[in-house]
DNA sequence: GTACTGTCATACGCAATACGTATAACAGAT
DNA sequence: ATCTGTTATACGTATTGCGTATGACAGTAC
């Protein structure tokens, strides 16, 4: 069987198969202790809820694979040999350290420590969600945030360099990604009066082709499609934008200096829409709400201090997300 | 899998049955951190001589076993995460202190140390054997020898007792022992001149009934059998001893005082014979030699200390007992 | 653009392992 | 003598872990 590790025309072979007749060696070892604090193999089954056969072929593999005779026994007593003291004050010192090993590795899923790394869009990742994100650090003092603000959308890249996980805005397409909703976020067109220059406000979409663009890159570039609130018709309008960014602010700020007519995010607007630097044009059209997701990848074990804060976003997503 | 192990009415099951699917664990982390250490999956595969599907299952296997996630892959890179950079680390203590741990054990194999126990009549305890018994401790500095002189013959409650070998005279009957045998001792039937008291000496057998008898227990007690050395005839003579005792050397002794005739191996005769003080009685007939034999536990596997001293005794028991 | 090479994951067939049940042999107590 | 407790081993069965084959992905060269 040993024998037959090295396969001709093969590397040498330095790995012991896991079925290698050798057993568990750490579960025989478990048993080998049994049995000497139990003083018999047959105790020791009982204790360990299994039979003494099991027992009886398990101590001989242990033996076997370590060429001693540990236990001196006949069908009436059982002794240890001398290498069998000495293998059972080893065992039990080598078997505490990989009881605790274990429990440590295991236990790092059960309180988070180390490091969480969060790609957010700088939309969010200023003010919105640090709120959780505080509720986080304040719950699991063990843990920091690398807490990282970019605006495009290759995360995939991200992830394999370590990232835990990230806010996306827009639909998410990578099959290797969880996607979790966390809310819809409506957009409004708007511009600044002074770029109507004293005209009336555009009450359809047809009005809003002849005027100066700006344009939100990740979202939209030479076209925009807007929907009737009411009567459901979609509307597309080629647009040539003056002026072109992938940061929302940037383009809420050269929509206040009057650069031209921008799509945006409801909530980014508002306070200006209700100073009167901003107004809402062709109100009754709307862009398609963009979907915000908290994403990670796709595994079958995540660690502690991902969880958490999965389960912390998403409870808060509603009073994040929810007035808008 | 996992969730079969406790059988309705049986008592709980705290061990882990071997094949668990939890793997080797040890193997597992051998086969982490030869991954670590390779850069990749199929690096390690080609490294251990096995192949790069067995080391991705070995991952996942160790991965699941722990609850987390060591390397982040994908079919282009491979990552430690955090955990796995704790695990590695770990893992490498332990997994040294493990092959120390075997090491020392199989190493008490290779090079004996600690304690042989054998058991020896007198007869060759006192002198014979005393060769091989320093040469065995010259040889191997860090052995000790309990060498303990009886001459009854219930040596399987000394081996159960923690003995390792003994030196028998006689038939070995007992199945779980191994017999090695060393030699055939021839025995004589001696006396003191003074017990003839002038008389020519006894030519046959029968001539001895008359005469008074020392018993040597272990070997006859009320009864003798000598075979002639010529003819093979067989004669069986009853006894009625004056003395009787489980000492080759005190039945020399009181053969010696003229007690009685006594029936003992030659080489422990020799010196009184060529000295006149002992007269070998029926010259030509005589008792059935005795078996000397090596005799140890039967077992798979022996301690080295013990295979050492089996391999010199066996070694210059031609010495020992050539000449008789 | 295609072809090639390297990466990791997974399905499949097969050999080997380890289990419990049953049985035998031995030893001590009554 | 019988009974009870001990350990070892044979047998049938379920499960594991292997290598081979394949697929998907990614980077490089032409």
């Amino acid at each position: 069987m040993m024998d037959d590790i090295q396969k001709p025309g093969s590397p040498l072979r330095t790995s012991m198969p896991l079925q290698a007749g050798t057993g568990e060696r750490i579960e025989l070892m478990l048993t080998f202790l049994k049995i000497v604090e139990a003083g018999s193999l047959s105790a020791a089954a009982l204790q360990l809820g299994t039979t003494q056969p099991t027992i009886s072929r398990r101590l001989q593999m242990l033996e076997r694979s370590l060429g001693l005779r540990l236990l001196q026994r006949t069908t009436h007593t059982m002794r240890l040999t001398q290498d069998g003291e000495r293998c059972y004050e080893r065992a039990k010192e080598l078997l505490a350290g990989w009881a605790r090993f274990e429990s440590e590795l295991k236990g790092a899923r059960e309180e988070p420590e180390g490091v969480l790394r969060v790609i957010v869009p700088h939309a969010f990742g200023q003010e919105r969600l640090i709120g959780p994100l505080a509720s986080y650090l304040q719950q699991h003092a063990g843990m920091s945030v690398e807490w990282l603000l970019h605006d495009d959308r290759a995360i995939q890249d991200y992830i394999a360099a370590g990232i835990d996980c990230a806010i996306q805005v827009g639909e998410v397409t990578d099959p290797g990604l969880v996607a979790l909703p966390l809310a819809q976020v409506p957009r409004i067109v708007v511009a600044a009066p002074s770029l109507l220059d004293g005209q009336p406000i555009p009450q359809d979409a047809a009005e809003l082709a002849a005027l100066p663009w700006l344009a939100l890159r990740t979202f939209y570039r030479n076209e925009v499609q807007l929907t009737h609130s009411e009567t459901g018709r979609h509307k597309r309008i080629q647009i040539r934008p003056r002026f072109s960014t992938d940061s929302l602010y940037a383009l809420r700020s050269a929509a206040l200096q009057g650069v031209g007519v921008g799509i945006g995010s409801r909530w980014v607007m508002t306070e200006y829409l209700e100073q009167g630097q901003l107004i809402q044009l062709a109100p009754k059209w709307q862009a398609a709400p963009l979907p915000v997701s908290l994403v990670y990848p796709y595994a079958r074990f995540y660690p502690a201090r991902l969880r958490r804060f999965i389960d912390l976003v998403r409870a808060e997503a509603p009073a994040i997300f929810g007035e808008q």
